[in-house]
DNA sequence: CCCCATTAGTCTGGTCACCGAACAAACCCC
DNA sequence: GGGGTTTGTTCGGTGACCAGACTAATGGGG
């Protein structure tokens, strides 16, 4: 995102071809210095430079001592590190926090979770719950004896890609936070921090760990307590000018439908929302407490009725079905990804949502792909803080994280 | 578009910074190497070396001698060299072709226009008469004494990014045709060619030229034959998995609404495109010979009714105006663009439509910008033509372009 | 009028990253 | 044990940038 105007350098290359190799490496799996040089277009002498320095960085690691596969001098097998470093996702959401801890091969390595009232307490307060969590993740048994890369942080909103801080957070309350400078410094160094929406890295962790991984073109939605979209485009993740694209949720589909949170009419969030499928369906949690847990069950218990072929939840939950599949035409026709995933709560529900989803989405499609184009997400409620994690993977791979010598 | 993973060598570096030095003078107008260099982050003798190449490829020049603003020695101003190189623009249209020749500063040196019915003849015939018109801008005097930077081809249809041939495109009836394959040789070099699609051409053309220049996030409406969408984020083409982004014009926004020639029903190009607007208007040309021009005429027929008073097109553009509205929204809330441009044939109506149009889509819009977020073409119907010439431009401040010494 | 302060641009040596080719190492097979 | 083969390292070479010294050109003050 630091598309900034600057010269580029010997150590721009340096990067960039260190991140080159860690990306051929994690794709070739176990690997040669010969293959990887063949794979990566540099010389063998130049991928050996550089696999000693990712091998002094932790990253890399000396597989088999060798394999015979035919004739000639036996190959040394060259493979991620998965035991000397790891990088950590965080997610600050409305009434939890949690994190995830990956190795360098994208292996989980934790999951912590605690709850937390955003909502009522102070951005220094949270901040001091996170630092708490992150105190707990770090020395957690599976984190011995690793250093770690960096950290990622999702936080539902409006993030500053530049500077890096909260401009607006409905769900939290929050207005210009620079969340990262609140956080007390850590026990262990936890590297450089990348801050990003949850949605937006939640698409990034199904970008790369998903079954549609590698699909450079994807959309995540985000079937939270509101309705967004995160949005990769090769790759990237995509902002807009001001950060709000993805606005998925308050896209007009019926002029005269129901009132929305927003003050309108008709969005598909108020037509087919978690708490619109879960109002229709007669499931809805009292009200004053939305909070996660209550979300969690009032979707079980739903998703229960459903199975036990009760009619309201059916109705509701096909209804909702064809609203998402017309938002996700919308999303098809204007940008064309590879795949649409459908995540948060909406990934219990998919089984009933999904459906008429895909048969709506595919009659309001102008060139419908061969296969389905939407799919539930693999990665459950964790998905933002897997994706924080995952930043950080895919920022190393950029050469856009110093590589320090532990 | 070539993301194709290839390695950094000194090659790359040298080209991004000879990019980065036509960027910064771009912006810095004329401008000593002094500040080029603080401006660019580079040194002084590093800029020296960039300057020596980039004036023996004919692209900047020693503007004054010098000037005297206070003290010191007097500086030896640069800026880009308009008389020397030229890029050429090439459009491909169901009935025209068009050429544009532009100065390395973006002047305008020609605009060529000819009839060719390119849905009766081969691609091959077409080929040839494109490659006429290429000869007669040659030999135009406006481009005399200039070697040629780079020819942009646009063309309505899906462009493969990675190819460069012409996948599908419905209004030309081409289906795999590699058309740049089959240009006969000119009779000079026109450098590398890059081919894409008129609208995100025309979004380029737009991004470099028009009054929002230099907005990254903008979006080209053409109101052409069909109704699309050239998109740009971040300041690149956003083409989507198949090539198939921007597909606005068959977004359903009324689904009993009016039958589209797509087969479904209610899309916006049914409800607002420009057929639909001239038919609703009862100013649409004879059905069995939608060209060019016949078009242009009864656009601007229209537009004549519309300044008389004719309620009959009164009422058609405001419908259609606030229908874009609408398209517009969606556009706003899923890619929170800085700008939407009407560009095509919507331009000479824009007086009509974009009052009715910017009401709408504000009230459809989630976040709406503080100003206004639509606004007409100023680049007219060469648009596209334009767009391949400035794509030709911002490859070569990309460094994407090798440079020759001429 | 001369000298100094100031700014512009060039030049030289140095570093670093990659490349190419030669070389050493480690196997297989006969 | 000696070809043939493939792997990985070593060593000089090139090119691009940087840092700092140096020359060039000018305005202003004593």
């Amino acid at each position: 995102m630091t598309t900034t105007d600057r010269p580029a350098t010997k150590h721009t290359i340096r990067a960039a071809n260190l991140g080159l190799i860690l990306r051929t490496l994690r794709t070739h799996a176990p690997c040669s210095r010969a293959r990887l040089a063949t794979a990566s277009g540099l010389t063998k002498s130049t991928v050996s430079s550089l696999v000693d320095e990712l091998t002094a960085a932790g990253l890399i690691t000396e597989h088999g001592p060798h394999h015979t596969p035919t004739a000639g001098r036996p190959a040394l097998m060259l493979g991620p590190d998965p035991a000397r470093r790891a990088v950590l996702g965080l997610e600050v959401n409305a009434d939890y926090l949690a994190a995830s801890a990956l190795d360098p091969t994208g292996g989980q390595l934790l999951t912590l979770h605690t709850d937390h009232d955003t909502r009522t307490a102070t951005p220094q307060a949270t901040a001091q719950a996170a630092a708490d969590l992150i105190t707990r993740a770090l020395n957690h048994p599976a984190l011995a004896h690793r250093t770690l890369l960096g950290t990622g942080i999702a936080i539902p909103g409006l993030i500053d890609p530049a500077t890096h801080t909260v401009l607006t957070s409905p769900p939290l309350g929050w207005t210009h936070t620079p969340f990262t400078d609140l956080l007390p410094p850590p026990p262990a160094p936890t590297g450089p921090h990348i801050t990003g929406n949850d949605a937006t890295l939640a698409a990034l962790a199904e970008h790369r760990f998903g079954h549609l991984a590698h699909t450079p073109d994807l959309v995540y939605l985000t079937g939270e307590v509101g309705l967004g979209a995160g949005i990769l485009t090769g790759g990237t993740p995509l902002t807009g000018t001001r950060g709000h694209a993805g606005e998925i949720g308050h896209v007009t589909l019926e002029p005269d439908g129901p009132h929305c949170a927003c003050g309108r009419r008709g969005c598909l969030e108020a037509l087919a929302g978690i708490d619109a499928i879960l109002h229709a369906a007669g499931t809805a949690p009292d009200p004053h407490t939305p909070t996660n847990t209550a979300l969690t069950h009032a979707v079980a218990t739903t998703a229960d009725n459903a199975r036990n072929g009760d009619p309201r939840a059916l109705t509701a939950l096909t209804r909702a079905g064809h609203r998402l599949g017309q938002g996700c035409a919308i999303l098809a026709n204007l940008l064309d990804p590879a795949a649409i995933i459908l995540g948060g709560y909406y990934t219990d529900l998919a089984p009933w949502l999904l459906p008429p989803a895909r048969r709506t989405a595919r009659t309001h499609m102008h060139a419908p792909p061969p296969g389905d184009l939407i799919h539930p997400s693999t990665l459950g409620l964790t998905a933002a803080a897997k994706g924080g994690a995952a930043a950080v993977l895919t920022a190393l791979e950029e050469g856009r994280i110093p590589l320090t010598p532990a």
